[in-house]
RNA sequence: GUGGACGUAGCUCAGCUGGUAGAGCACCCGGUUGUGGUCCGGGAUGUCGCGGGUUCGAGCCCCGUCGUUCACCCCA
């Protein structure tokens, strides 16, 4: 009868009582600066058709070459646990028209993601993100605003211990030209094999390196923000300036390296100072490319993806969230079998008129069903037995002080 | 995928040079009839991650495996 005990799968991230409703908070202050500045929902599968990502996110970068769960479902199709939010909401934007309105679409989702890498501190294969994008609107202005918006949700969980990185990767001439230049510089350095392999795929990657020997050598290296074309230069000169004009305070990383092919111009990146190696909480930019390499019209788009799981981190690390237990506003223990119609009686009447309600059940002794009170942390007490039914009339503890005041059962809703 | 640390009750952990398991918190019951938070008394709980080996004997030693954790790679 004793069955093996089945664990979760390895490195996923779960939350129940009572650090769930941090999660929960921390979830909804990522989301409610977006709905605020008039993003709708979009809500999409978890698995997408393999293609998407390859197509979308780029074969070379790390996520799609190593990281994807992939699998064939029972029609042989090539399947993906969806690693990120922006190809998917890029396909669905194609495929339902929704940028035949007026532009910008803006969207916003919140979900689990999932990637099949080494599990680590703020680091899982399925992890959360709250993310938005803004398509079809090329104005620097709207770049600011994203910023601000995932800003905005860091602020509002109580963060302050992060900073705002920021760059512009340029247009494709501007990377063009860049890519020759850094190239010629890497192929003095004398790497290893594992390193300039990844060069090949992606020189900028090399900015990234946290090796000393390999970052030091990197301090001389041509730097893609030198290389900017003139409009590129002026639309990311605009970015800089609304962000002044919003108080938001950044630091100018050119060096700075997202994973992911699809980004142009606008990048940036959210780091939080007191979460060791996976310190990032959030980025984002503009992927310029994208609708059209998915074979949508060619518009251009920005968005960001924010982590909720280390969202959360940080906030416990900086000591933020409050230990705020649950709290209903009244708690009835019955005594005996009538008293537990009646209570269930009362309970859904005052459920349905929007109080918090709960029910010790089991016939528990007193006691017990008051420690539950007290634990649940419910402001009222009611303890129902024949006398109150017959006489229509509750004792109403209140908690907190102790007090007791007599109630008529029909205006308790008021009472409370 | 690579490397280090760790894996004992629900939680946090103790367990000396190997001799068949403990504390605190939490939980349950009680301290005279139906009112919590303090205090006092009592109680339940573990195949010591799993599998194998060494040994008269292993939670303590060895090997493997799974998991957790930290770092690299990379990223939210």
């Amino acid at each position: 009868m004793a069955g093996k005990k089945i664990a979760a799968p390895k490195g996923v991230s779960e939350y129940f009582p009572p650090r769930s409703a941090a999660f929960e908070f921390v979830r909804d202050c990522l989301i409610n600066p977006a709905k605020n500045a008039g993003y709708q929902l979009i809500e999409l599968p978890v698995f997408e058709d393999t293609e998407l990502f390859t197509r979308g996110v780029g074969e070379s970068t790390d996520v799609v070459s190593k990281e994807m769960y992939t699998f064939l479902d029972r029609g042989d199709r090539s399947i993906t646990l969806r690693p990120e939010g922006t190809a998917g909401v890029m396909r669905a934007v194609i495929e339902h028209g929704l940028d035949r309105g007026q532009l910008p679409a803006k969207l916003w989702y919140s979900g689990q993601f999932f990637r099949a890498e080494r599990p680590q501190a703020g680091r899982y294969r399925q992890f959360y993100q709250v993310g938005i994008e803004a398509i079809g609107l090329d104005d620097a202005a709207i770049d600011a605003e994203v910023i601000a918006i995932a800003d905005a949700g860091f602020k509002a969980i109580g963060l302050t211990q992060y900073r705002l990185d920021i760059t512009s990767l340029g247009d494709a001439q501007s990377r063009a030209a860049h890519r020759v230049d850094l190239l010629n510089f890497i192929a003095k350095m004398n790497l290893d094999e594992a390193t300039s392999a990844r060069a090949a795929i992606n020189p900028l990657r090399l900015f990234d390196d946290k090796r000393p020997e390999i970052s030091k050598a990197m301090e001389d290296a041509p730097l893609l923000m030198n290389y900017l074309s003139e409009s590129s230069r002026q639309h990311f000169e605009q970015v800089k300036k609304y962000l002044d004009v919003l108080g938001i305070s950044y630091v100018l990383n050119p060096r700075m390296v997202r994973g992911l092919d699809y980004y142009t111009g606008t990048t940036f990146e959210f780091v939080h100072e007191l979460l060791g190696a996976q310190s990032g909480i959030g980025g984002g930019g503009r992927y310029d490319g994208l609708m059209a390499e998915l074979g949508g019209q060619a518009l251009s788009g920005i968005g960001f993806g924010l982590g909720v799981d280390r969202a959360l981190l940080a906030a416990q690390a900086e000591g933020v969230i409050s230990q705020e237990s649950f709290v209903s506003d009244l708690f009835i223990i019955p005594l005996g079998e009538r008293a537990k119609e009646k209570a269930l009686q009362i309970a859904s009447a005052l459920r349905a008129g929007g109080k918090i309600v709960e029910i010790s059940f089991g016939d528990r002794a007193l006691k017990g069903s008051m420690k539950g009170a007290d634990k649940s942390g419910a402001r009222y007490v009611v303890v129902l037995g024949d006398s109150e039914i017959t006489s229509g009339t509750v004792e109403v503890k209140e908690m907190k002080t102790g007090a007791t005041s007599s109630v008529k059962i029909d205006s308790l809703i008021s009472a409370l």
